[in-house]
DNA sequence: CAAAGATTAGACAAACCTTTCTGTCTTTCC
DNA sequence: GGAAAGACAGAAAGGTTTGTCTAATCTTTG
């Protein structure tokens, strides 16, 4: 079973529609797609467990012979989410095939799509971290490995733009994609992705004396 | 009893100890602050209603009388919490005596003695917003009306600093802000303040042609 | 001082949550 | 085919949740 090419998790509506032969992937990763659904849209302290189950088909000892509890389903459905998000918007930037600064900027459009799906609900990593304890460290080491992979492609990116400090600006235009992340979420406009596209614009320019605009 | 100034609420730990005269506010008030500080730390839906009573020193019949139920008590927290952060971050940018371009980056240095508090848990309504369901308007709409107060300020000094264009800037110092504030909490490092700042002065420096640094 | 109103402590109901367990059914593998 | 493993449905345990109610006590106010 390959990974397919769809919509972030976050999203997630047709994550039960695969391709005829299997009508349903196995039940674990039936709970880690409904999971992640119900996480991202209502909370995941806010979901119950029976919801999970009753959503996804799945017995309860299924769960829980699985995963071992809630805590461990919680640090399993972050990582898939974290993948399938990942996997989804490197695809979509590697399809417009461009690199240094235009796919910085591309970054942002392809926020746009994310932030007009009605599916929208944010980041799974800053909300999880939001509604935990914040003096454990558990789901904020989870964020930050999410964090650091996309930190490590801007990063690329800055510096086949030709970046005089490419560590800089990859801290900027991650400050503007989390930013718009969470003011996308919170006023449901996806404007803002254009917004913080143009602040990009401005300091790519400012960080990159050959190429100017 | 007037508002004492203080470390914003989500940092909140010393709102019981105040001046003598009168040792604890009103049970009302002492509510809101307990809850105030475990809300931020703990999350939302992972406080019950009995440790914010134990805490507060506050018997159950008092908090339902006072708020009917506990989504009430966090909508009224969180009008609770986004005033006191608000007078804080606003009352010492004041005490700068500075305004138009300063002051937007003075904000930057005031975040990151925010960020650096060991009760630092990220902003309130980002937190409340992203462990609520999704399609429900109610805690977004309060999360909106402190932006709102914040962007309001933020408009000012743009104009201040004679930007071209004062409600784009508004809006690209804003995605700095909210990028730093969830930037902060996951990676639980200040220096992200200083980050932002130096992106904010090469914004500004785009929009305000008159006062190059 | 006295009355009115608020607060307290604590018991209590009803719902919900996580987790375990039992027993049956289906799939898989040799 | 037969055996072993996994999945299913659902009950039940044990704890926690929100919310209500009853008295007794404290605070405020006229």
């Amino acid at each position: 079973m390959e990974r397919m090419k769809r919509a972030p998790v976050c999203a997630g509506g047709a994550a039960l529609v695969e391709p005829a032969g299997r009508v349903v992937p196995h039940p674990s990763e039936r709970l880690l797609a409904v999971a992640a659904q119900l996480f991202c849209r209502e909370g995941i302290h806010a979901t119950g467990v029976d919801r999970i189950l009753a959503e996804a088909g799945v017995a309860k000892a299924t769960l829980y012979r699985n995963f071992g509890s809630k805590e461990k389903l919680i640090a399993a459905v972050l990582r898939y989410e974290g993948e399938q998000w990942r996997h989804w918007f490197f695809d979509v930037l590697d399809e417009r095939g461009v690199d240094g600064r235009e796919a910085l900027l591309a970054m942002f459009d392809i926020l746009g799509v994310w932030f007009r799906m009605d599916t929208y609900y944010g980041c799974a990593f800053i909300n999880a971290v939001g509604e935990h304890d914040k003096t454990d460290p558990a789901v904020r080491a989870l964020a930050l490995e999410h964090k650091r992979a996309i930190l490590q492609r801007i990063q690329a990116e800055a510096e086949a733009a030709g970046a005089t400090d490419a560590a800089l600006l990859t801290h900027w235009i991650a400050l503007l994609i989390d930013g718009a992340i969470v003011t996308a979420m919170i006023t449901r406009d996806g404007t803002c992705a254009t917004l913080a596209k143009d602040a990009a614009s401005v300091l790519i320019d400012r960080m990159c004396p050959t190429s100017q605009s």
